[in-house]
RNA sequence: GUCCCCAUCGUCUAGUCGGCCUAGGACACCAGCCUUUCACGUUGGUAACAGGGGUUCGAAUCCCCUUGGGGAUGCCA
């Protein structure tokens, strides 16, 4: 049977890394094995909800390349995808687990379960609700409703029948003990319920087969195998991603850095680059490649290479992975790429010319954004160097004799490019005695301004012979 | 506090039935080469099986303990 897996988000904010990884995974999981995609929004606690982020999180999934089959916008046959629309649904289901007697109504205070938990981390016990309402007479119940008193439904973990186990896809069996599980509350106050409920509904009513998440769901896993048990359903079988981490090994946070899939977008990283570098945290193809596009990731893609350390989030390897995708397009669509990060300067130019500079200056781009930095010594004429060990260099005799017979050798030419700079260079040599070193680097720096940069030759072809002469010329004159 | 997960170079990782591992690749770093220049490229180098016990002819690989890190412990997801 094909699977159908899931990525479920809660719209309270922007797409986190974590999750286009977790999403990624799934995609990858679905794609290879001609199976479905499900996207669905986990919006039941209403004091997070935030404003346009569901529109926010399906952009930046869209971005990446990442493809639902079933979801909000594409629809399907098991929806609602979003949560708040099936409140009935999961009402029905509560009521039925409390008729069953394995879920019960509890009505203590926010007060009285902190008092509780502090008591049990002062006597070194596991901290979890001790069951009192458990234990409330049917009568006393219904006492208690009928006085309009606030309550929680909660599920009932049995502690007669032994330890619970789970069979994780990637990590093996993990075994709990009852006494540390949680009498989790399943339907809240305000009747909306809880993420454990829900998502063991709607993963079920979807026909979810294949659960793939992040690994701190693997503590509440228990529970979500009970309420299976007790609806009398065959669960999915679980995978329980690594997580990802910041330098300091703590789970990946905003705080220490950029963690929104749009912030990297917007820094200049390709999707290619970003999709690239979060698959491979976490999963490795068995050989030595590492550049993939996503297509490449569909046929390579197995959970069983899937390992389970955590994985660094390392800046750096992300922005070498950038660029060897930058180095991947054609220059037509780095062009198009690069387009939002283009200064004005540049905007104004022909795009014949504009072309070029990107051409001689693209090997170089770690991010998009960083064009216009690449793009400011054909730009700007009229900056000055400042650097005062450069400025030096270009004062020396030996570089005032290097331009001196430049002027001289270039003025007698029709035009100066790429094909002649060299020879041009080389007469310059013998005239004034200079080489190496000694010869280009202030040759560039008159040139540029700038010390680091495309090849001279290149530059020159761009510039042309009048330009040339004249930055030549100011460097001579430089005091 | 309690429970769970994890543990190979600084980082991502290979090592999937223990022998082919004097532990391989990549990023970063350093050096050489290339280009009469920086960069690009290229070649090479530094660098790891957390510690201790077992099991075995043989362990990075299996078991136990210790240590370290992380996660969960919410009427958040």
């Amino acid at each position: 049977m094909a699977p159908r897996v899931r990525f479920a988000p809660s719209p309270t904010g922007f797409l986190h890394v974590g999750g286009l990884r977790t999403c990624l995974f799934n995609f990858l999981f679905a794609r290879s094995l001609g199976g479905k995609l499900i996207l669905r929004f986990e919006d039941t606690d209403q004091s997070r909800k935030v404003e346009g982020a569901e529109e926010n999180l399906i952009r930046s999934l869209e971005w990446a390349g990442i493809t639902f089959d079933e979801g909000p916008t594409q629809g399907g046959e098991l929806g609602p995808y979003v949560q708040s629309e099936r409140l009935e649904l999961y009402r029905q289901h509560v009521d039925q687990l409390v008729d069953a007697g394995h879920a019960y109504p509890c009505f203590c205070s926010e007060e009285e379960l902190t008092e509780m938990r502090e008591q049990q981390l002062k006597r070194k016990q596991p901290t979890r609700y001790d069951g009192r309402c458990r234990r409330l007479q049917p009568g006393e119940v219904t006492e208690k409703l009928d006085a309009g008193m606030p309550y929680v439904v909660r599920m009932k973990i049995i502690h007669s029948k032994g330890d619970y186990y789970i069979d994780d896809q990637v990590r093996g069996q993990v075994r709990f003990a009852p006494s540390q599980i949680d009498d989790q509350v399943i339907l809240k106050t305000d009747g909306f319920p809880t993420y454990h409920l829900a998502s063991v509904v709607d993963d079920h009513l979807m026909q979810i087969t294949d659960v793939i998440r992040g690994e701190e769901w693997l503590p509440s896993t228990p529970k979500h195998l009970q309420l299976y048990e007790y609806f009398g359903w065959e669960p999915p079988k679980f995978y329980h991603l690594p997580l990802l981490l910041n330098p300091d090994r703590s789970k990946l946070s905003k705080r220490q850095g950029d963690v929104a899939t749009e912030d990297f977008r917007d820094k200049g990283y390709l999707k290619e680059g970003l999709v690239n570098f979060v698959a491979l945290l976490g999963w490795n193809p068995g050989d030595e490649r590492e550049i993939f596009s996503m297509d490449e990731l569909v046929k390579e893609f197995s959970m069983s290479r899937v390992g389970k350390a955590g994985s660094v989030f390392d800046l750096q390897k992300l922005g070498w992975m950038n660029q060897q995708h930058i180095k991947l397009k054609s220059l037509e669509e780095l062009m198009e790429l690069l387009a939002p990060y283009l200064p004005e300067a540049a905007k104004a130019l022909p795009a014949e010319q504009l072309a070029k500079m990107v051409e001689v200056s693209r090997d170089s781009l770690v991010l998009l954004s960083d064009i216009a930095d690449r793009l400011e010594l054909f730009l700007n004429d009229q900056a000055q160097v400042k650097d005062p060990a450069l400025l030096a260099t270009i004062k020396t005799e030996e570089s005032k004799a290097v331009y001196r017979a430049f002027l001289e050798e270039v003025a007698s030419l029709e035009q100066l490019n790429a094909e002649n700079f060299g020879q041009v260079m080389k007469a310059v040599q013998k005239a004034s005695g200079q080489k190496g070193k000694a010869l280009w680097v202030p040759m560039r720096l008159a040139i540029t301004l700038v010390e680091h940069g495309p090849e001279l030759p290149l530059v020159a072809d761009i510039f042309g012979k009048e330009r040339c002469v004249h930055m030549v010329q100011r460097a001579l004159e430089a005091q």
